[in-house]
DNA sequence: CGGCCGGTTGACTAATTTCAAGCAGGGTGG
DNA sequence: CCACCCTGCTTGAAATTAGTCAACCGGCCG
């Protein structure tokens, strides 16, 4: 089915390092879906594949020229931006087989710092390039325009969270996030291990760190979840829901 | 320069509604910027031109099929969405040139309402046709990118806006990029007309109408700011942007 | 082994919300 | 034409939520 792990890689081959766009597992949830097979092949010689970075490591670095748009392959992004006080603000955490360096394409330049939790792999799409083959195909432009859509009501989502919802509801629902993105890709729905730190999760909800912590043994206690570090567990995905929505 | 305004309309024109793409006084904050003047004229064909809304009509509601992305002519729009337990909150006010709808493509239902805060001209650009158009013409599409990613970015701003910053400075940014937005339309950018009530401005920004209330007699009584109702005169700018930014 | 970092918990503080009251302007009906 | 009412806005006092400050714990790394 794909193609086997170079020797230089993880024995574990978690990136499927080598595959092309037809091979990769992740198939429907990148840009390819709805393709032709020889559209797809057509995608496939302009995307830079099998970069790995390592934990912390930069995509790109706010005020960079805007260039590609990247797909990531395993591991796990976030992108945030610094205040004009020097702070940092969490815009989005980015999951295997999704997109990001949207947000660059506006002003040419990258607003978000985009920065690897973990060691990752990606697909790197340069823009020009992708953006030529769009006028040749019309259903990759409308991909992409759902892409930058969605981007656009994930986003509004965030703001009506932080806007609307208590740092109880926040970290509910974040979870309940995490544990529907994992479900996408075929993982657990209820068991898994969270990328980012206490810190992170806090700083993207607009909480501190020991809200969150206080938070998360808070939601322990009532039996929604169990958690040891960043393993969690939902025990009662309804209470979580309720937890997660209404007052 | 502009066709006159036919008897039937409002007297004092506001809204220039006889004009196509060409003549529009918006001009280059619109869509056709960068456009060549055969290219306008394409556009010009598909754009459905010179509808008035009157105050809180909607030019879509959420889950509405998606047809179409509209481009203020005059007027101001609202867009908001309903959260789970019933509350209003709104994620964006839209000024003449600026365009709405682009929520919708993602899963070709409107994902926000979008309704208008006084009478409001607009110009209904059909996405399908649109689309057609972006794949002769490259510029279009590279504009509507840019729109999108510009979208994207807005709201991340508005993120970093909820998470980290107090009601003063958010009340105090809101103001500046109220005035920005309209020195960008050739209007004062100190003595201005707020669009919305303060129940609006306190839902957008995370706050009660009360706590909007009484910032707003807080930066008056500094010095930074004139009010009576929504006729707000900037008198200190360099002090507001301190009261924006940093703590 | 010691130090550091990430996470947790407690006590106190500060910011914003909530509740309540009052005021001003616009529109309607008597 | 005026009185009344409704709505939007403002202000004050009390309540609540989340933040701040501080201490502690455990694991990992040098």
């Amino acid at each position: 089915m794909s193609k086997n792990c170079p020797p230089s890689q993880d024995s574990t081959c978690p990136n499927q390092v080598g595959a092309n766009c037809s091979d990769c597992r992740l198939g429907g949830i990148c840009l390819p879906v709805a393709l032709e097979e020889s559209d797809i092949i057509k995608l496939d010689e302009i995307v830079k594949r099998g970069r790995i970075l390592q934990k912390n490591e930069y995509l790109y670095r706010s005020l960079d020229t805007f260039t590609s748009v990247f797909a990531i392959r395993s591991g796990y992004v976030k992108t945030y931006q610094i205040t004009e006080s020097g702070e940092e603000q969490i815009t989005g955490f980015y999951f295997p087989g999704e997109i990001i360096g949207l947000d660059g394409i506006g002003k040419n330049r990258y607003v978000n710092n985009a920065k690897t939790l973990e060691s990752t792999a990606i697909c790197e799409i340069p823009f020009n390039r992708f953006q030529e083959l769009t006028m040749e195909l019309p259903q990759l432009q409308t991909h992409f325009f759902q892409l930058m859509s969605q981007e656009i009501t994930t986003d509004q989502e965030l703001i009506t969270m932080l806007s609307k919802k208590t740092a109880e509801q926040r970290i509910a629902t974040f979870l309940l996030t995490i544990s529907a993105r994992n479900a996408q890709r075929q993982l657990l729905a209820n068991l898994f291990n969270l990328p980012m730190s206490r810190t992170d999760m806090g700083n993207f909800l607009g909480l501190t760190v020991e809200t969150v912590s206080r938070i998360m043994s808070k939601l322990a206690k009532s039996g929604s979840i169990k958690f040891q570090g960043k393993d969690i567990e939902i025990l009662n995905i309804t209470q979580l829901k309720e937890q997660a929505n209404i007052d």
